[in-house]
RNA sequence: UCCUCAGUAGCUCAGUUGGUUAGAGCAACGGACUGUUAAUCCGUGGGUCGCCGGUUCGAGUCCAGCCUGGGGAGCCA
């Protein structure tokens, strides 16, 4: 007999047939005459359950389906009996394909923490909470290339290993095959990166769009989807040395065409959430945030707010309140004065745009005012910055004279500039943390929550 | 990295001005129950009090250092 899932079959109306499931047991109750197990196959967020005459099975292997045990069960459809589901299998054959001692089992009937399930990743996909963040954070990559695909858009390939140290966002993993213990040195004591593997210093992306752009310049619509790495000795809820970024990259986009492209990409992602993970939110929304649907809502019913940052920081010098890091003109924006903007005075998403040049990166393309340049930030309640990007610098001169201002590598980037000499091309382009994103969706406090195995600063397990 | 809070049973926590044998709920285990829904009822077992020093007649409790985790900040997606 063909297994199916249990996605299936809880959707099935022909009763009186046989089945076959295969699952693992979330719980079992019962009497010494009959027994209920309820079985999940991670096919969906609900159970199937199955009722057992114990009668008619071995005692031994009835005393051995625990919570955790897996099983393959034969029995017929049938209409529930009792409330709480409408189906449920009438067993006559059960195997139990592996046994899970109850005194050790770590995960119990009962809720638990974030941080105990954090420390049990290997087993926290068996949990409610997990398998279905883990199905919506699928559903989520599946629909970021359909969204690009129909819309022409092409997947770039960006590399994972880059030479290049230029990238700016950050510190960088270094990727050697050089013994640790015995450094080949230079002359002068710096390391000789000539006998390394690449015969080069090499790193782990932090960011593939400076590829992507070479991509961009030559498809006009590309967007690139993949791991990405940060040093950063960052520890909060919202930063992962490891994590995933996609970063759609567009020739003959400006800055209004690329703020019309993400504001339209983020509200198509939640509108697929909820048409296509609807059971699993649900979840979500009465076990671990209260107010998700209504949130997902609001914001694929609301235009974002679109202003400069010039505005935003009169906005906030007219704020009566008290700042712990001062306002004005040409200072970054702090994590207190976008929350402020996002969930007090606007309380929609916010895009802020043409920042002051001298706190973004060298590629952005510089406006007519020589202050600003036409950067884009979209900011998200209790998120605060999900997408970064811009227009970008297209003017060879213009671009080479910031790369000088800054005192970049101008030798490591010459493949960059060549675009700018030969057919360059008005061009635009952000990145989307994927796990911000899954954050929102989801409703989970901690982005180490809404990755399967989070690496973070001490904590490369599993 | 900085600020702050915490670490006691498998989990979530309580533990008085330092005092004798460290508790609860849930889980687990044993039993009862003919249909249960995080089943219910009765019973049982379970502890390197994060680690290492110090103060003291005596430390889960006080002090110092370290480790781990949470929250906030910075860096950023």
């Amino acid at each position: 007999m063909k297994r199916i899932k249990i996605k299936e079959l809880l959707s099935s109306t022909e009763k009186g047939k046989e089945v076959l499931v295969k699952g693992w047991v979330r719980t079992k109750r019962g009497s010494k005459n009959i027994i209920f197990i309820a079985l999940n196959d991670g096919s969906t967020i609900n159970n199937i359950q199955v009722v057992a005459d114990v009668s008619l099975f071995d005692a031994e292997m009835v005393k051995n389906i625990t919570t955790g045990s897996c099983l393959s069960v034969q029995g017929i459809l049938v209409e529930s009996e009792g409330k709480g589901q409408n189906v449920e299998i009438q067993a006559f054959s059960i195997e139990l394909y592996g046994t899970c001692d109850s005194e050790t089992y770590p995960l119990q009937k009962k809720g638990h923490s974030m941080e105990f399930l954090r420390e049990i990743a290997h087993l926290r996909p068996r949990t409610n909470t997990f398998g279905a963040v883990l199905r919506i954070r699928h559903a989520m990559a599946f629909a970021i290339h359909k969204y690009f695909n129909e819309r022409g858009f092409y997947y770039l390939h960006t590399p994972v290993i880059t030479g290049s140290d230029a990238e700016g966002a950050g510190e960088m993993f270094h990727v050697t095959t050089l013994d640790l213990t015995n450094i080949p040195l230079n002359k002068d004591g710096s390391v000789d990166f000539s006998e390394d593997f690449f015969g080069k210093q090499t790193n782990l992306t932090v960011s593939g769009q400076l590829e992507g752009e070479l991509g961009a310049l030559a498809l006009g619509e590309i967007y690139t989807f993949g791991p990405t790495f940060r040093a950063e000795n960052s520890n909060t809820p919202r930063h992962l040395a490891e994590f995933w970024m996609i970063e759609p990259e567009m020739a003959f986009y400006d800055l209004t065409d690329n703020m019309d492209l993400a504001e339209d990409f983020l509200k198509y992602l939640i509108r697929y959430a909820l048409e296509n993970c609807s059971e699993d939110l649900q979840f979500l929304n009465n076990m671990i945030n209260k107010g998700l649907l209504d949130r997902l809502q609001f914001v694929i019913s609301n235009d974002f707010i679109r202003l400069t940052y010039t505005e935003a920081v009169e906005i906030l010098e007219k704020a009566s309140r008290k700042w712990e890091y001062p306002v004005g003109w040409g200072r970054d924006l702090q994590a207190e004065h976008e929350r402020y903007l996002v969930e007090e005075h606007f309380e929609k998403p916010v895009i802020l745009t043409d920042y002051p040049k001298s706190i973004k990166a060298f590629y952005m393309k510089q406006n007519d005012d020589g202050k600003t340049v036409r950067a884009m930030d979209v900011l998200f309640p209790g998120i605060g910055e999900i997408i970064g990007g811009s227009q970008r610098e297209e003017d060879y001169t213009r671009l080479l004279n910031r790369i000088r201002e800054l005192g970049l590598p101008e030798k490591d980037l010459w493949w960059y500039l060549e675009t700018r000499k030969f057919g360059t091309a008005p061009h635009s382009g952000f990145g989307l943390g994927f796990e911000r994103m899954i954050v929102f969706i989801t409703g989970m406090a901690n982005i180490r929550d809404v990755i399967p195995f989070p690496r973070t600063p001490k904590n490369a397990e599993f």
